[in-house]
RNA sequence: CCAGACGGCCGGAUGGCCGCUCUUUCCCCGCUUGCCGGGGGGAGGGAGGAAAGUCCGGGCUCCACGGAAACACGGUGCCGGGUAACGCCCGGCGGGGGCGACCCCAGGGACAGUGCCACAGAAAACAAACCGCCGGCCGCGAGAGCGCCGCCGGCAAGGGUGAAACGGGGCGGUAAGAGCGCACCGCGGCCUCGGCAACGAGGGCGGCACGGUAAACCCCACCGGGAGCAAGACCAAGUAGGAACGGCAGUCCGUUCGGCUUAAAGCCGGGCGGGCGGGUGCGUCUCCGCAUCGUCGUUCGGGUCGGUCGCGCGAGGCGCCUGGUAACAGGCGUCCCAGAGGAAUGGCCAUCGCCCGCCUUUAACAAGCGGUGCACAGAACCCGGCUUACAGGCCGUCUGGCUCC
RNA sequence: GCUGCCGUAGCUCAGUGGUAGAGCACGUCCUUGGUAAGGACGGGGUCCGGUGUUCAAUCCACCGCGGCAGCA
């Protein structure tokens, strides 16, 4: 079973995610949370994920391969354990390039369990 | 062998599992049948020498404009060549550095004008004279000589200051001196020769007349219209069916409504229909036809921030040949080589290569273990340069030194 | 993509060709029974880096490094 998970492309949305406070810092990474805004109610509204890197990382490269790390422990997770309704904005720190990569997983998983945005494998999604 | 100079090149390799994006092809499903939407499979492509800084030059696009020129501003600045062009490159010249290979230089003009040259020093620029030197007179003294408080005149060699002192040091000359004279060097004209030229070589003349600074203002010559792919074009959606100004301007007929009027007539304003004229679009243009309408332009206001194009065949890469000292040019053959858009080109693992550390051990290696060690760095319209960053390595040419034959 | 500005003592800033300064801070001393204030004296600077122009560069020119800001 592999549910599908869309994409945040647009800086509203970012701000929408950083505004409800809902935050979580691990070592490798820093999680945000936020309920989507626009859903039409019909059909159960696809999980969406953002990432940030910003300037403070490094240069150009440092920070194109932080977001690729995290996109790979993403698309590692999500598809099976991401909650539906949900916008998630992962943010790379200096140490998500140092970070053994089981370890990058383990930060995912703990910071999603943290703000109640983990959903186990037996869980049916369309609750 | 060591040290060095210059030019060029590479800048991890192979494999496995899971993914991303573009192109192409096939299959299935759907409907509003079409380069339609959704799903799946196959094949192929997928960062750099600097993609960086944005310091120059172009292409391309829009804006402005009478061909253009001028002022202002900015840039460039020895000569010749290359180039689409350049502030780039190549070859020369001049100056400086190095034993040398070779390297470095914004390198026009200081008799067009203005400014500045601190401190020190007599004096920092049409010259002048502080200490001085010399001669004459005067005074003292027997004399050599002396004279701060004496006079007149000549001189600029010496001293000291400074970054720089109206040629340099040498010989002659002189009372002392002085290009006053002489040779050399420097400087400025002239002539001849070589060179396309910058410039160089030689000869002869002049008589020191001409300090530095233009990366101080400036003068001269040449170049530059402005903005930038978020340029610009189209589609969809959607708001307002808006306001102001300007360009030709509406006119005629019928009918109807409102106002003025007691009513009619008439006048004013508006709606509808038609004719003529006008605008816009399409048909290849003036003719003509069709459609549509008050139109078009500018500015403001309002709305949108979705998609498509621009967008990669190019001053293109590679190989060979020819011309040229070279930069480069020409010819022939061959190849198609990234196109994202919160932004693909990756994540994880294994083996090999290189590097570092440790241990065992050595004259040295090798082997073993460990390493979150493997440079600088990520296309965003494209191209030519420049500049800056860069672990490690390879190739070629040349220079100096040592040793051996 | 385009365009400006800044970098000077530990901090905030002057200085714009000629030996680098102010305020605060710091140290020592005086004053006080003691502290603060006040007074006296003092230490501190690769003037962001490099190359050049000039006799001489914080200043002028060029090339970098770092930071800030603006326009689209």
């Amino acid at each position: 079973m592999r549910d599908e998970v869309g994409r945040l492309r647009h800086r509203p949305d970012f701000l929408r995610v950083a505004g409800t406070r809902q935050k979580a810092v691990a070592p490798g990474l820093i999680l945000q949370v936020g309920k989507r805004g626009d859903v039409g109610d019909a059909q159960p509204a696809i999980p969406r994920v953002g990432f940030t890197v910003t300037r403070k990382v490094g240069s150009a490269v440092v920070r194109n391969r932080a977001r690729r790390r995290l996109k790979a422990a993403a698309a590692a997770i999500f598809p099976a354990h991401a909650l539906p309704g949900l916008d998630y904005v992962v943010i790379g720190r200096g140490a998500t390039l140092g970070r053994p990569f089981i370890l990058l997983i383990e930060d995912l998983t703990t910071a999603m369990r943290r703000l109640n945005a983990y959903r186990n494998q037996s869980e049916s999604p369309t609750a």
